[in-house]
RNA sequence: CGCGGGGUAGAGCAGUGGAAGCUCGUUAGGCUCAUAACCUAAAGGUCGUCGGUUCGAGUCCGACCCCCGCAACCA
């Protein structure tokens, strides 16, 4: 990334489950991102990456309980979130899939390079096994001999794994975090950020073959996979040309990463440390979103019956609702409880009676006082000045990825447009055509600007929104509820 | 002393050193072009508690209290 081209990438959801609320959050905010820099970069210097991370023995597992080939078992999940993206408006730019002989080829090649790098060695290791944690957890992580993460007792392992040496790079990302602080939003996170990196150890790659099938072939070593980790985030370097075309890599690398909270050591650590040793650059930015919990301030959860599906929502609100609520009503850098009256409020107050009737009242005003509307030449030089400073004020919160806030400072321009309209009073009969063109057409070009901000947002409302303006037609665009 | 997040108006939240804000709700008034929408005003806050740094702290530091997550469908 750089000024003329902007790469986003959301993580891989693991498709051993259908989408969740959460996953929602993390789509429509890249998604919000990188409509936001197609307009601004166009469209071809913007590139927004998805996908589905595929291998690993969970799936491997779930497939065979549920009696499906593994082929289908992830085919019928990477369609569901493909599915998901379109209902909810996700406009992706590329849908990576791990299980993508593609993918298999670059994921090696990444491989090759740290091993080349000498960052990858073997080591006989034994321990305990967890395997929803996919990974060898110490006694010290467990409560009552169990997982505490997923109550299971770990498994007895002895095996010979590839360690990635992990190690190597504490230092240097010491150094990269203290030389570029403003890499992690929020920055409440950097010193948690900054713990990990201080706990740095190697970590384990790979996994013995015939324990798990389902994976991708270390290279020259077929007795063992990769571990799913390693092979998964090679993805984000691989959707723009890794180990394929130096030229595209050098366009879109590196780019920027939204993920969620318990992802932070990946994204943050394991992955930076990988870009070392391939000898590729650190992430431009790395954004962690809040959790999304239920109507009582808790993390959802089925057995606390408060679980929120977005399919449901979808139905109930409809997708553009749902969208416009978790950008603008759930904080974009922490934890919010996800709650339908919040969502009516604000979709009530913002949209229907600021927004919606905003423009409801301009082009009807219009049409009843035969008025052009649209025409720049009969702005007013200080409400122009106005507006145009308050657009600006909105599009630099969102090139700092602010977006609860571009929402809101975008309700209250249409809120100034509001009280504008009232204050000036165009619909009395001592008001004259001309003062009339003049304030409806300072109107129209506000409502202009609502419309380019909101686009990002609700891209389809907003499209509705342009064209009745622009052909002076009344519309309810949106229902109050 | 396990790790982490948080405590700001009745509710939900924003606010990373310089006049306490937003949405909803409540009360009173105005307007009547508009989706019973819009506008104005008011009420409502010791910014968890105590101490410290500072000319100045919701914002930084220390101690303490309380809530939440680390169990899942994991972002």
């Amino acid at each position: 990334m750089n000024n003329k081209n902007f790469y986003i990438t959301t993580t891989l959801p693991y498709v051993n489950a259908e989408p969740h609320i959460g996953h929602a959050l993390e789509f429509v905010q890249a998604d919000v991102l990188a409509r936001y820099f197609r307009k601004k970069l166009g469209k071809e210097n913007v590139f927004f990456n998805v996908g589905t991370d595929e291998h690993g023995l969970k799936i491997w597992r779930k497939a065979k309980e549920e009696g499906f080939e593994i082929n289908d078992f992830v085919n019928k999940y990477a369609n569901r979130f493909k599915d998901f993206c379109k209902l909810f408006f996700v406009s992706y730019d590329n849908f990576y899939r791990t299980s993508d002989p593609k993918h298999i080829e670059s994921a090696k090649e990444f491989w090759r390079v740290c091993s080349e790098n000498g960052d990858i060695y073997k080591k006989r290791y034994s321990g305990k096994y967890c395997v929803g944690c996919e990974r060898f957890v110490t006694e010290k992580e467990l409560i009552d001999g169990k997982c505490p993460e997923h109550g299971v007792a770990p498994e007895e392992r002895n095996e010979e794994n590839y360690f990635f040496r992990l190690s190597n790079y504490k230092e240097k990302l010491l150094e990269w975090l203290e030389k570029n602080p403003e890499v992690l939003k929020p920055s409440q996170k950097r010193d948690e950020l900054k713990r990990i990196i201080q706990e740095i150890e190697d970590i384990s790659i790979s996994r013995l073959k015939e324990n798990l099938p389902w994976g991708i072939e270390v290279p020259n070593d077929p007795e063992h996979v990769f571990y799913v980790w390693f092979d998964a985030l090679t993805n984000y370097v691989n959707a723009v040309g890794f180990g394929e075309d130096k030229n595209k890599l050098e366009k879109w690398w590196p780019g920027v990463q939204i993920f969620g909270p318990d992802n932070l050591r990946f994204q943050g650590v394991i992955w930076q440390g990988m870009l070392a040793s391939a000898g590729l650059k650190h992430s431009a930015k790395l954004l962690e979103h809040g959790m999304v919990l239920g109507a009582d301030g808790r993390k959802m959860s089925k057995t606390l019956g408060n679980v929120i599906s977005p399919f449901d929502q979808e139905q109930k609100f409809g997708a553009e609702v749902v969208r416009f609520y978790l950008l603008s009503g759930i904080s974009t850098f922490s934890d919010s409880a996800y709650k339908e009256d919040d969502l009516l409020n604000l979709y009530n107050s913002r949209l229907a009676n600021n927004f919606g009737n905003l423009l409801n009242r301009v082009i009807h005003l219009s049409n009843e006082k035969e008025v052009e509307i649209n025409n720049e030449g009969a702005l007013e030089e200080n409400f122009k000045y106005e507006v145009d400073s308050r657009v600006s004020e909105i599009k630099s919160l969102f090139e700092d990825f602010e977006i609860a806030l571009v929402s809101e400072k975008i309700d209250e321009l249409a809120n100034f447009g509001n009280k504008y309209i009232t204050e000036k009073e165009p619909w009395k009969k001592e008001v004259t055509k001309d003062q009339c063109t003049n304030i409806l057409n300072n109107l129209s070009y506000l409502l202009k600007k609502v419309i380019e901000l909101y686009e990002p947002i609700i891209p389809e409302s907003t499209q509705k929104a342009l064209i009745a303006l622009e052909k002076r037609e009344r519309i309810i665009l949106f229902k109050k509820i």
